[in-house]
RNA sequence: GGCGCUAUCGUCUAGGGGUUAGGACGUCAGAUUCUCAAUCUGAAAACCCGGGUUCGAUUCCCGGUAGCGCUACCA
């Protein structure tokens, strides 16, 4: 892994055609720490970075970011990559995990220790925790002390004799600014005397997330990192970093945060935030790929609902919104609706299929036992679908004898007691309908209506529940039609029998 | 607290020194109809506040305010 190739990193805003060259080595990657599932705000992330290489012919990487042990899981890492699979944001190399480059992180820890830009620190955790607390009654702002900063070297042999376990923090100049170019938020400065002496090794010789991120992005070349805004501020330490290494810094491009409704840090507080909660919610990958997309990236031309290609196509930092924002799951939700009518029947079938075996309808009768009408069905519902749960929920009478009546719908469309013998009435002639068209039964339905004087929006409607259990489905007499004559004329019987004794 | 970043309809955003401030989701009303979805039509809805610069600021500058982030031997 150490000597993996370097890649050349081209100063690039100094001279057009070095941009060109440059665009066509692009190296990025998406860093997890396996802490947690996949968030949505990864996710983005992750996209964006896809969407970045994909642009420009370059490598998206994937490198898990485990060396904090106590918290990383290697489960979690499984559910990191499926998520990501899931979505179709395959990686091109990796992953890689930091947790099996020690070595490394110590050899650079060691490379900066001796060019003096970093040393040896011996205080414990706990004393200066004790000095952050003392710092912050006084209301003093804190920041590392530099106690250890100057020990003079039979000092520290002394201590190192002694036993004391050290840490290696990095010597931040005292003077002077940090800056550097950001691809979204343009130029970020920082007085240097604003950062502390930050740790680059923990006392027990595992590295913090500042030096692995830096020792990584070198290593693997990454030519852009594009990370979230929650980064922006820690970034000039990692710049100090590189330059303390005489190494090249790589572009940045921080994007904003995604925020919940109250416009607080989405958490899990506001609901589902991992991917694979929305895969479970019958959400399309595709769907909340696109509505990722654009929470915070414009495309060229403004289209909203634009293929992978087409993301690809105009994907461009500079169209990242600098301003955090709102995770609009109505808007989720109008998005999948849209993919959903949109999908080719033939993966839409497939999809009902996994759903409705998922919930354990899929042996029922009415599921894929009867294909000829299986498809039928399914295209029926399409255009009414927001999830794919919703084949299994509230269209469930379309694919299983068993089924609820809505309370609400029978509330609404069975009011009328001498329903139940116009029901009992309407089955009886359905079953001499032959053939069993939509067309066909509805001159039935509309016939009994006249005969007796009715409104056949009545009927139709005390119908509708009979046979779906819901006030909303489609078109009664295409449901009819699909549910086919044997289960028509049963569910209406068996509706009527609910009138009787009232 | 210190530091950083951000600020256009409820939400995602376009725009930009002179515009009827545009689009999308959502909302409301209407058309259609057997309910719904879809579709079509229409409506309500925004430039955070205060100073400057300017003939003219929503746009540029400064300040304020608010929100978010960072401020760990987390990432």
């Amino acid at each position: 892994m150490n000597d993996h190739p370097r890649h050349t990193f081209f100063c690039a805003f100094s001279h057009p055609q070095a941009k060109l060259v440059e665009m066509a080595n692009v190296r990025v990657r998406f860093a997890p720490s396996p802490t947690g599932y996949l968030h949505v705000g990864g996710a983005r992330t992750a996209l964006y970075n896809w969407l970045f290489a994909r642009r420009h012919g370059g490598v998206f990487i994937l490198r898990i970011e485990d060396t904090d042990v106590d918290r990383s899981k290697a489960e979690l890492v499984t559910a990191i990559l499926e998520g990501l699979t899931w979505l179709g944001l395959t990686w091109d190399e990796g992953p890689i995990h930091q947790s099996e480059r020690l070595a490394r992180y110590r050899e650079l820890g060691a490379r900066l220790e001796q060019s003096g830009h970093a040393y040896p620190c011996f205080c414990t955790s706990d004393e200066l925790e004790q000095r952050r607390a003392a710092a912050q009654a006084e209301r003093r702002a804190w920041k590392y002390d530099g106690a250890c900063r100057n020990l003079p070297e039979a000092e520290r042999a002394r201590l190192r004799a002694a036993g004391r376990p050290a840490a290696l923090r990095f010597r931040v100049p005292e003077t002077g600014e940090t800056a550097f170019d950001d691809e979204v938020f343009d130029r970020v400065a920082l007085r240097n005397s604003e950062i502390e002496d930050y740790v680059l090794l923990r006392s027990d010789g595992n590295p913090t997330y500042h030096l692995s991120v830096v020792a990584d992005d070198l290593d693997l070349g990454i030519t852009h990192v594009i990370r979230g805004a929650d980064h922006l501020s820690n970034t000039p330490k990692q710049v100090l970093m590189y330059r303390a290494l005489g190494a090249p810094t790589p572009a940045f491009a921080h994007l904003p945060l995604i925020l919940g409704p109250d416009r607080q840090r989405l958490s899990k507080r506001h609901g589902a935030t991992a991917v694979g909660a929305y895969r479970e919610q019958g959400v399309l990958p595709e769907a909340l790929g696109n509505f990722l997309a654009l929470l915070g990236w414009t495309p060229p031309g403004g289209k909203e609902i634009l293929p992978i290609e087409e993301m690809i196509q105009g994907f461009d930092l500079k169209a990242v919104s600098k301003s955090n924002a709102v995770f609009d799951l109505e808007k989720l939700a109008w998005m999948n609706a849209e993919y959903l009518r949109a999908l080719p029947p033939g993966r839409l079938l497939g999809l009902v299929e996994e759903e409705l075996r998922a919930v354990g309808l899929a042996g029922q009768a009415g599921a894929r036992d009867e294909g000829e009408t299986f498809a039928a069905r399914v295209s029926l519902l399409q255009s009414r679908a927001r999830t794919l749960k919703d084949f299994s929920g509230s269209f469930r009478a379309f694919f299983s004898d068993q089924f609820d009546y809505d309370p609400e719908a029978k509330q609404k469309y069975w009011k009328e007691p001498a329903l139940g013998g116009l029901l009992a009435e309407l089955a009886a002639r359905l079953a001499d309908v032959e053939p069993f068209t939509p067309a066909d039964c509805e001159k039935c339905l509309r016939g009994l209506a006249e005969e007796k004087s009715l409104k056949a929006g009545l009927l139709i409607n005390a119908a509708r529940v009979a046979l779906t259990g819901q006030a909303v489905a489609p078109g009664l007499f295409d449901v009819m039609a699909v549910l086919g004559p044997k289960r028509v004329v049963a569910r209406l019987r068996h509706s009527a029998s609910f009138f009787a004794n009232a």
